[in-house]
DNA sequence: TCTGGGGTCCTAGGACCC
DNA sequence: TCTGGGGTCCTAGGACCC
Protein backbone atom coordinates (compact mmCIF):
# COMPACT_ATOMS: atom_id res chain seq x y z
CA UNK A 1 0.00 0.00 0.00
CA UNK A 2 0.99 3.31 -0.77
CA UNK A 3 0.11 6.75 1.64
CA UNK A 4 0.33 10.48 0.24
CA UNK A 5 0.31 12.78 2.94
CA UNK A 6 -0.22 16.01 1.92
CA UNK A 7 0.13 19.06 4.18
CA UNK A 8 -3.71 21.14 4.03
CA UNK A 9 -3.13 24.86 2.59
CA UNK A 10 0.29 24.51 3.15
CA UNK A 11 1.73 28.02 3.42
CA UNK A 12 -1.56 29.25 4.74
CA UNK A 13 -0.58 26.93 7.62
CA UNK A 14 2.67 27.93 7.83
CA UNK A 15 1.47 31.73 8.35
CA UNK A 16 -0.63 30.86 10.74
CA UNK A 17 1.81 28.90 13.34
CA UNK A 18 3.44 32.13 14.26
CA UNK A 19 0.27 33.94 14.54
CA UNK A 20 -2.51 32.23 15.61
CA UNK A 21 -5.10 34.92 15.54
CA UNK A 22 -5.08 33.55 12.14
CA UNK A 23 -6.30 30.55 12.66
CA UNK A 24 -10.18 31.24 12.18
CA UNK A 25 -9.57 33.99 9.44
CA UNK A 26 -9.01 33.65 5.59
CA UNK A 27 -5.28 33.79 4.70
CA UNK A 28 -3.94 33.77 1.02
CA UNK A 29 -0.32 33.65 0.35
CA UNK A 30 0.44 35.62 -3.67
CA UNK A 31 2.94 34.52 -5.90
CA UNK A 32 6.92 36.80 -6.26
CA UNK A 33 6.19 40.23 -6.61
CA UNK A 34 2.46 40.07 -5.03
CA UNK A 35 1.61 39.07 -8.22
CA UNK A 36 -1.23 36.00 -8.09
CA UNK A 37 -2.49 34.31 -5.25
CA UNK A 38 -1.00 30.57 -4.81
CA UNK A 39 -2.13 29.52 -1.54
CA UNK A 40 -5.89 29.87 0.07
CA UNK A 41 -7.01 28.79 3.89
CA UNK A 42 -10.21 27.14 3.79
CA UNK A 43 -12.35 30.16 4.75
CA UNK A 44 -10.41 32.25 1.65
CA UNK A 45 -11.57 29.56 -0.74
CA UNK A 46 -15.08 29.81 0.80
CA UNK A 47 -15.17 33.34 -0.25
CA UNK A 48 -14.83 32.70 -3.65
CA UNK A 49 -10.71 33.45 -4.11
CA UNK A 50 -9.85 31.19 -7.15
CA UNK A 51 -6.37 30.31 -7.33
CA UNK A 52 -4.17 32.10 -9.45
CA UNK A 53 -6.58 35.59 -8.60
CA UNK A 54 -4.44 38.63 -9.40
CA UNK A 55 -3.71 40.20 -6.84
CA UNK A 56 -4.85 43.69 -7.51
CA UNK A 57 -7.72 42.38 -8.66
CA UNK A 58 -9.10 41.13 -5.52
CA UNK A 59 -7.36 43.80 -3.61
CA UNK A 60 -11.07 45.50 -2.46
CA UNK A 61 -12.01 41.86 -2.18
CA UNK A 62 -9.46 41.34 0.17
CA UNK A 63 -10.08 44.10 1.94
CA UNK A 64 -13.78 43.80 2.63
CA UNK A 65 -13.35 40.44 3.77
CA UNK A 66 -10.86 41.20 6.17
CA UNK A 67 -8.60 38.39 3.96
CA UNK A 68 -5.16 38.12 5.41
CA UNK A 69 -2.92 38.62 2.72
CA UNK A 70 1.07 37.66 2.30
CA UNK A 71 4.00 37.48 0.37
CA UNK A 72 5.46 34.28 -0.39
CA UNK A 73 7.98 33.59 2.23
CA UNK A 74 9.97 30.76 1.04
CA UNK A 75 12.53 30.27 3.53
CA UNK A 76 9.82 29.94 6.28
CA UNK A 77 8.16 27.47 3.94
CA UNK A 78 11.13 25.42 3.32
CA UNK A 79 12.21 24.68 6.75
CA UNK A 80 8.91 23.76 7.46
CA UNK A 81 8.42 21.49 5.13
CA UNK A 82 12.00 19.77 5.92
CA UNK A 83 10.76 19.62 9.23
CA UNK A 84 7.53 17.86 8.27
CA UNK A 85 9.07 15.45 6.10
CA UNK A 86 11.83 14.26 8.73
CA UNK A 87 8.80 13.45 11.12
CA UNK A 88 7.36 11.56 8.21
CA UNK A 89 10.24 9.77 7.74
CA UNK A 90 10.03 7.71 11.12
CA UNK A 91 7.03 5.97 9.74
CA UNK A 92 8.46 4.33 6.94
CA UNK A 93 11.92 3.66 5.31
CA UNK A 94 10.35 4.24 1.72
CA UNK A 95 10.01 7.20 1.44
CA UNK A 96 9.44 9.89 -2.05
CA UNK A 97 9.15 13.90 -1.56
CA UNK A 98 6.78 14.55 -4.45
CA UNK A 99 6.77 18.50 -3.37
CA UNK A 100 7.18 20.71 -0.90
CA UNK A 101 3.92 20.18 0.65
CA UNK A 102 3.42 16.20 -0.06
CA UNK A 103 4.95 13.01 0.16
CA UNK A 104 4.53 9.40 -0.58
CA UNK A 105 5.37 6.38 1.42
CA UNK A 106 5.44 2.81 0.58
CA UNK A 107 4.02 0.32 3.61
CA UNK A 108 4.84 -3.07 1.79
CA UNK A 109 3.92 -5.58 3.66
CA UNK A 110 2.63 -3.57 6.78
CA UNK A 111 -1.64 -4.04 6.03
CA UNK A 112 -1.22 -7.90 7.25
CA UNK A 113 0.06 -6.68 10.30
CA UNK A 114 -1.26 -3.18 11.10
CA UNK A 115 -4.01 -1.09 10.59
CA UNK A 116 -3.42 1.51 8.12
CA UNK A 117 -6.24 3.82 8.89
CA UNK A 118 -4.67 3.77 12.35
CA UNK A 119 -1.07 4.36 11.27
CA UNK A 120 -3.02 7.41 9.22
CA UNK A 121 -4.15 8.77 12.50
CA UNK A 122 -0.82 8.57 14.23
CA UNK A 123 0.63 10.13 11.33
CA UNK A 124 -1.68 13.49 11.63
CA UNK A 125 -1.05 13.60 15.07
CA UNK A 126 2.63 13.44 15.27
CA UNK A 127 3.01 15.96 12.16
CA UNK A 128 0.71 18.08 14.54
CA UNK A 129 2.61 17.76 17.59
CA UNK A 130 6.04 17.93 16.02
CA UNK A 131 5.43 20.71 13.51
CA UNK A 132 1.85 22.38 13.88
CA UNK A 133 0.72 21.69 10.59
CA UNK A 134 -2.25 19.60 9.21
CA UNK A 135 -1.94 16.95 7.01
CA UNK A 136 -4.44 14.62 5.08
CA UNK A 137 -3.35 10.77 4.26
CA UNK A 138 -4.39 8.58 1.59
CA UNK A 139 -4.01 5.41 1.91
CA UNK A 140 -4.34 2.87 -1.56
CA UNK A 141 -2.96 0.22 -3.82
CA UNK A 142 -0.92 2.45 -5.89
CA UNK A 143 0.43 6.18 -5.97
CA UNK A 144 -2.74 7.56 -8.62
CA UNK A 145 -5.74 5.32 -6.17
CA UNK A 146 -3.37 7.29 -3.17
CA UNK A 147 -3.93 10.73 -4.88
CA UNK A 148 -7.29 9.65 -5.18
CA UNK A 149 -7.81 8.83 -0.99
CA UNK A 150 -5.99 11.72 -0.43
CA UNK A 151 -8.61 13.89 -1.89
CA UNK A 152 -11.33 12.00 -0.27
CA UNK A 153 -9.74 12.76 2.98
CA UNK A 154 -8.91 16.01 2.62
CA UNK A 155 -12.47 16.79 1.29
CA UNK A 156 -14.20 14.90 4.13
CA UNK A 157 -12.64 16.20 7.56
CA UNK A 158 -15.94 14.95 9.74
CA UNK A 159 -16.06 11.86 7.55
CA UNK A 160 -12.55 10.58 7.55
CA UNK A 161 -10.89 12.74 9.81
CA UNK A 162 -8.65 13.44 6.81
CA UNK A 163 -7.53 9.84 6.88
CA UNK A 164 -9.03 7.51 3.93
CA UNK A 165 -8.10 4.41 2.53
CA UNK A 166 -8.99 2.63 -0.36
CA UNK A 167 -8.53 -0.86 0.77
CA UNK A 168 -11.33 -2.63 -1.23
CA UNK A 169 -12.67 -2.68 -4.84
CA UNK A 170 -16.12 -1.58 -3.76
CA UNK A 171 -14.31 1.55 -2.12
CA UNK A 172 -12.13 2.07 -5.52
CA UNK A 173 -15.39 2.54 -7.73
CA UNK A 174 -17.45 4.90 -5.45
CA UNK A 175 -14.39 7.17 -4.71
CA UNK A 176 -13.40 6.75 -8.72
CA UNK A 177 -17.51 7.73 -9.48
CA UNK A 178 -17.42 10.53 -6.98
CA UNK A 179 -13.67 11.82 -8.59
CA UNK A 180 -14.36 14.20 -11.53
CA UNK A 181 -12.11 13.26 -14.68
CA UNK A 182 -10.53 16.54 -14.13
CA UNK A 183 -9.21 16.12 -10.93
CA UNK A 184 -7.13 13.00 -11.81
CA UNK A 185 -3.77 12.92 -10.73
CA UNK A 186 -2.26 13.07 -14.53
CA UNK A 187 -5.66 14.73 -16.08
CA UNK A 188 -5.00 18.17 -16.97
CA UNK A 189 -7.24 20.77 -18.42
CA UNK A 190 -6.76 19.68 -22.17
CA UNK A 191 -7.35 15.94 -21.72
CA UNK A 192 -10.11 17.02 -19.46
CA UNK A 193 -11.66 18.86 -22.29
CA UNK A 194 -11.30 16.00 -24.58
CA UNK A 195 -12.76 13.32 -22.34
CA UNK A 196 -16.08 15.54 -21.12
CA UNK A 197 -16.51 16.03 -25.18
CA UNK A 198 -17.38 12.35 -25.29
CA UNK A 199 -18.57 12.15 -22.24
CA UNK A 200 -16.26 11.12 -19.82
CA UNK A 201 -17.08 12.63 -17.05
CA UNK A 202 -15.46 10.70 -14.47
CA UNK A 203 -12.49 9.42 -13.25
CA UNK A 204 -14.42 5.73 -13.41
CA UNK A 205 -16.01 6.75 -16.90
CA UNK A 206 -12.14 6.83 -17.61
CA UNK A 207 -11.35 3.75 -16.39
CA UNK A 208 -14.22 2.22 -18.90
CA UNK A 209 -11.98 3.57 -22.21
CA UNK A 210 -10.22 1.37 -24.37
CA UNK A 211 -6.15 0.81 -23.82
CA UNK A 212 -5.66 1.38 -27.56
CA UNK A 213 -7.99 4.66 -27.33
CA UNK A 214 -6.13 6.00 -24.34
CA UNK A 215 -2.40 5.47 -25.52
CA UNK A 216 -3.00 6.84 -28.60
CA UNK A 217 -4.45 10.34 -27.54
CA UNK A 218 -2.85 10.16 -24.01
CA UNK A 219 0.40 8.63 -24.45
CA UNK A 220 1.97 5.65 -22.30
CA UNK A 221 1.98 7.85 -19.49
CA UNK A 222 -2.28 8.21 -19.65
CA UNK A 223 -2.23 4.61 -20.07
CA UNK A 224 -0.31 3.99 -17.49
CA UNK A 225 -2.73 5.79 -15.38
CA UNK A 226 -5.73 4.04 -16.46
CA UNK A 227 -3.92 0.94 -15.46
CA UNK A 228 -3.01 2.36 -11.89
CA UNK A 229 -6.98 3.59 -11.61
CA UNK A 230 -8.27 -0.01 -12.59
CA UNK A 231 -5.94 -0.91 -9.32
CA UNK A 232 -2.82 -2.39 -10.75
CA UNK A 233 0.44 -0.86 -9.85
CA UNK A 234 2.62 0.89 -12.49
CA UNK A 235 4.01 3.53 -11.07
CA UNK A 236 6.73 3.05 -8.15
CA UNK A 237 8.74 5.60 -5.43
CA UNK A 238 11.19 7.65 -7.73
CA UNK A 239 14.58 8.30 -6.23
CA UNK A 240 16.02 12.19 -6.30
CA UNK A 241 18.06 12.69 -8.98
CA UNK A 242 20.18 15.76 -10.04
CA UNK A 243 18.05 18.43 -12.09
CA UNK A 244 18.26 18.41 -16.06
CA UNK A 245 17.53 21.99 -16.34
CA UNK A 246 17.98 24.79 -13.77
CA UNK A 247 16.11 28.44 -14.79
CA UNK A 248 16.38 31.19 -12.55
CA UNK A 249 13.68 33.78 -14.02
CA UNK A 250 11.65 36.99 -12.99
CA UNK A 251 9.37 39.27 -13.58
CA UNK A 252 10.39 42.76 -12.79
CA UNK A 253 8.35 44.79 -10.27
CA UNK A 254 8.40 47.66 -12.91
CA UNK A 255 9.34 47.65 -16.30
CA UNK A 256 12.84 48.07 -17.80
CA UNK A 257 14.04 50.06 -20.37
CA UNK A 258 17.65 49.63 -20.88
CA UNK A 259 20.35 47.43 -20.85
CA UNK A 260 22.35 47.76 -18.11
CA UNK A 261 19.29 47.56 -15.93
CA UNK A 262 18.40 44.22 -18.05
CA UNK A 263 22.27 42.60 -17.74
CA UNK A 264 22.26 43.42 -14.02
CA UNK A 265 19.39 41.11 -13.49
CA UNK A 266 20.15 38.62 -16.58
CA UNK A 267 23.94 38.36 -15.05
CA UNK A 268 22.18 37.90 -11.18
CA UNK A 269 20.38 35.02 -12.54
CA UNK A 270 22.99 33.50 -14.07
CA UNK A 271 25.12 33.63 -10.84
CA UNK A 272 22.07 31.96 -9.40
CA UNK A 273 22.21 29.17 -11.56
CA UNK A 274 25.66 28.66 -11.49
CA UNK A 275 24.95 28.32 -7.50
CA UNK A 276 22.46 25.71 -7.70
CA UNK A 277 24.51 24.39 -10.39
CA UNK A 278 27.60 23.92 -7.75
CA UNK A 279 25.28 22.61 -5.17
CA UNK A 280 24.04 19.63 -6.99
CA UNK A 281 27.84 19.19 -8.21
CA UNK A 282 27.28 19.62 -11.78
CA UNK A 283 27.70 21.68 -14.74
CA UNK A 284 26.07 23.04 -17.86
CA UNK A 285 26.64 22.42 -21.50
CA UNK A 286 23.98 24.94 -22.53
CA UNK A 287 22.51 28.30 -21.61
CA UNK A 288 19.37 30.01 -22.75
CA UNK A 289 18.60 33.58 -22.19
CA UNK A 290 15.66 35.15 -22.70
CA UNK A 291 13.78 38.34 -22.53
CA UNK A 292 9.98 40.06 -22.90
CA UNK A 293 7.88 42.69 -22.64
CA UNK A 294 4.22 42.78 -20.70
CA UNK A 295 2.13 40.51 -22.34
CA UNK A 296 -0.73 41.77 -20.40
CA UNK A 297 -0.24 45.01 -22.22
CA UNK A 298 -1.11 44.17 -25.78
CA UNK A 299 -1.27 48.36 -25.92
CA UNK A 300 2.20 48.41 -25.89
CA UNK A 301 4.79 46.96 -28.16
CA UNK A 302 5.88 43.53 -27.68
CA UNK A 303 9.19 41.66 -27.92
CA UNK A 304 10.34 38.23 -26.62
CA UNK A 305 13.60 36.49 -28.10
CA UNK A 306 15.46 33.83 -26.04
CA UNK A 307 18.86 33.07 -27.37
CA UNK A 308 20.36 29.17 -26.78
CA UNK A 309 24.26 28.97 -26.73
CA UNK A 310 26.27 26.01 -26.78
CA UNK A 311 28.77 26.41 -24.46
CA UNK A 312 32.74 25.80 -25.53
CA UNK A 313 33.23 23.92 -22.17
CA UNK A 314 30.48 22.71 -19.40
CA UNK A 315 31.12 25.45 -16.52
CA UNK A 316 29.46 26.17 -13.17
CA UNK A 317 31.61 29.10 -12.39
CA UNK A 318 29.88 32.20 -11.79
CA UNK A 319 32.17 34.40 -14.32
CA UNK A 320 32.01 32.67 -17.05
CA UNK A 321 28.24 31.80 -17.08
CA UNK A 322 27.52 35.58 -16.16
CA UNK A 323 30.11 36.17 -19.52
CA UNK A 324 28.00 33.80 -21.70
CA UNK A 325 24.78 35.20 -20.58
CA UNK A 326 25.62 38.96 -20.97
CA UNK A 327 26.75 37.51 -24.80
CA UNK A 328 23.22 36.10 -25.22
CA UNK A 329 21.47 39.05 -23.92
CA UNK A 330 23.58 41.35 -26.70
CA UNK A 331 22.25 39.15 -29.43
CA UNK A 332 18.19 39.48 -28.59
CA UNK A 333 17.99 42.97 -26.33
CA UNK A 334 16.71 45.95 -28.48
CA UNK A 335 16.44 49.22 -27.68
CA UNK A 336 12.72 50.56 -27.81
CA UNK A 337 11.02 48.07 -25.11
CA UNK A 338 9.48 48.01 -21.91
CA UNK A 339 10.79 44.89 -20.82
CA UNK A 340 8.96 43.65 -17.89
CA UNK A 341 10.77 39.72 -17.54
CA UNK A 342 13.77 37.98 -17.96
CA UNK A 343 15.44 34.56 -17.38
CA UNK A 344 18.41 32.13 -17.07
CA UNK A 345 17.77 28.47 -17.76
CA UNK A 346 20.97 26.31 -17.81
CA UNK A 347 20.31 22.54 -19.65
CA UNK A 348 22.67 19.23 -20.84
CA UNK A 349 23.81 19.40 -17.30
CA UNK A 350 26.55 16.84 -16.74
CA UNK A 351 27.81 15.74 -13.55
CA UNK A 352 31.71 17.43 -12.33
CA UNK A 353 33.29 14.07 -12.17
CA UNK A 354 32.23 13.75 -15.84
CA UNK A 355 33.14 16.11 -17.97
CA UNK A 356 34.21 16.11 -21.55
CA UNK A 357 37.50 17.68 -21.42
CA UNK A 358 39.19 19.40 -24.27
CA UNK A 359 42.24 20.04 -25.54
CA UNK A 360 42.05 23.76 -25.65
CA UNK A 361 39.89 25.90 -23.70
CA UNK A 362 38.14 24.36 -20.88
CA UNK A 363 36.99 26.22 -18.07
CA UNK A 364 39.13 28.14 -15.94
CA UNK A 365 40.47 25.46 -13.38
CA UNK A 366 41.12 28.40 -10.69
CA UNK A 367 37.43 29.39 -10.64
CA UNK A 368 36.59 26.18 -8.70
CA UNK A 369 38.59 27.40 -5.57
CA UNK A 370 37.07 30.93 -6.53
CA UNK A 371 33.89 29.87 -6.94
CA UNK A 372 34.02 27.25 -3.27
CA UNK A 373 35.63 30.40 -1.44
CA UNK A 374 32.84 32.56 -2.65
CA UNK A 375 30.38 29.75 -1.56
CA UNK A 376 32.06 29.73 1.88
CA UNK A 377 31.56 33.45 2.28
CA UNK A 378 28.29 33.48 1.67
CA UNK A 379 27.36 30.55 3.48
CA UNK A 380 28.84 31.85 6.66
CA UNK A 381 27.68 35.52 6.45
CA UNK A 382 24.69 35.77 4.93
CA UNK A 383 23.48 35.28 1.28
CA UNK A 384 25.33 36.76 -1.72
CA UNK A 385 27.59 39.25 0.65
CA UNK A 386 30.22 38.47 -2.44
CA UNK A 387 29.14 39.85 -5.57
CA UNK A 388 30.04 40.17 -9.28
CA UNK A 389 31.03 43.84 -10.14
CA UNK A 390 27.97 43.15 -12.74
CA UNK A 391 25.54 42.40 -10.30
CA UNK A 392 24.24 45.48 -8.28
CA UNK A 393 25.69 46.14 -5.07
CA UNK A 394 23.31 47.92 -3.66
CA UNK A 395 20.22 45.54 -3.84
CA UNK A 396 19.95 42.28 -2.60
CA UNK A 397 16.23 42.01 -2.93
CA UNK A 398 14.03 43.67 -6.08
CA UNK A 399 10.73 41.96 -5.69
CA UNK A 400 7.78 43.41 -4.40
CA UNK A 401 7.18 41.78 -1.15
CA UNK A 402 5.01 44.54 0.89
CA UNK A 403 3.09 42.18 2.86
CA UNK A 404 6.32 39.47 4.15
CA UNK A 405 6.32 37.53 7.43
CA UNK A 406 9.36 37.20 9.70
CA UNK A 407 11.42 34.03 8.84
CA UNK A 408 10.68 32.88 12.29
CA UNK A 409 12.25 29.51 12.06
CA UNK A 410 15.57 29.88 10.47
CA UNK A 411 16.82 33.58 11.16
CA UNK A 412 17.62 34.15 15.07
CA UNK A 413 17.11 37.89 14.83
CA UNK A 414 13.24 36.94 13.31
CA UNK A 415 12.40 34.44 15.81
CA UNK A 416 9.01 34.85 17.76
CA UNK A 417 10.18 36.65 21.36
CA UNK A 418 7.81 35.55 24.45
CA UNK A 419 7.32 38.46 27.06
CA UNK A 420 8.32 36.80 30.72
C1' DT B 1 -0.45 50.46 -12.49
C1' DC B 2 -0.69 45.83 -11.09
C1' DT B 3 -1.14 39.28 -13.75
C1' DG B 4 4.62 33.63 -10.46
C1' DG B 5 8.29 30.31 -10.81
C1' DG B 6 10.35 25.87 -11.59
C1' DG B 7 10.27 21.50 -13.14
C1' DT B 8 9.37 16.52 -15.89
C1' DC B 9 8.21 13.30 -19.62
C1' DC B 10 6.57 11.89 -24.24
C1' DT B 11 5.96 12.03 -29.27
C1' DA B 12 6.21 13.15 -34.12
C1' DG B 13 8.92 14.33 -37.60
C1' DG B 14 13.20 15.57 -39.74
C1' DA B 15 17.95 14.54 -40.61
C1' DC B 16 21.05 11.36 -40.81
C1' DC B 17 23.42 6.51 -41.21
C1' DC B 18 24.37 1.91 -43.83
C1' DT C 1 3.31 2.67 -63.79
C1' DC C 2 6.84 1.23 -61.19
C1' DT C 3 11.68 3.87 -57.06
C1' DG C 4 14.18 -0.76 -50.34
C1' DG C 5 14.61 -1.63 -45.63
C1' DG C 6 16.04 -0.77 -41.18
C1' DG C 7 17.87 1.90 -37.99
C1' DT C 8 19.47 6.19 -34.54
C1' DC C 9 19.60 10.81 -32.83
C1' DC C 10 17.85 15.29 -32.06
C1' DT C 11 14.46 18.89 -31.34
C1' DA C 12 10.27 21.51 -30.85
C1' DG C 13 6.13 21.45 -28.98
C1' DG C 14 2.66 19.76 -26.06
C1' DA C 15 1.07 17.72 -22.09
C1' DC C 16 1.44 17.41 -17.22
C1' DC C 17 2.88 18.45 -12.03
C1' DC C 18 3.51 21.49 -7.65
Amino acid sequence: MFALIDCNNFYASCERLFQPKLRNLPVVILSNNDGCVISRSNEAKKLGIPMGAPAFEFAHIFEKENIQVFSSNYALYGDISSRVMATLSTFCPDMEVYSIDEAFLKFEGYDKHFNLSEIGKQIRYKVTRDTGIPVSVGFAPNKSLAKVANKIAKKFPDKTGNVYCINSDEKRIKALQWLSVGDVWGIGAQHAKQLKKLNVNTAYDFTLLEDAWVKKNMSIVGLRLLHELKGNVCLDLEMPANKQNIATTRSFEKNYTTFDMIRERVVTFAVTCAEKLRRQQSCANTLMVFIHTNRFRPDLPQYSRNFVMELPYPTNSNIELCKFATFALEKIYRNGFAYKKAGVIVMNITPVMEQQIHLFGNSNSRHKKLMEAVDGINKDIGHIKVKLAAQDLNCTWKMKQEKLSPRYSTRISEAIKVKA
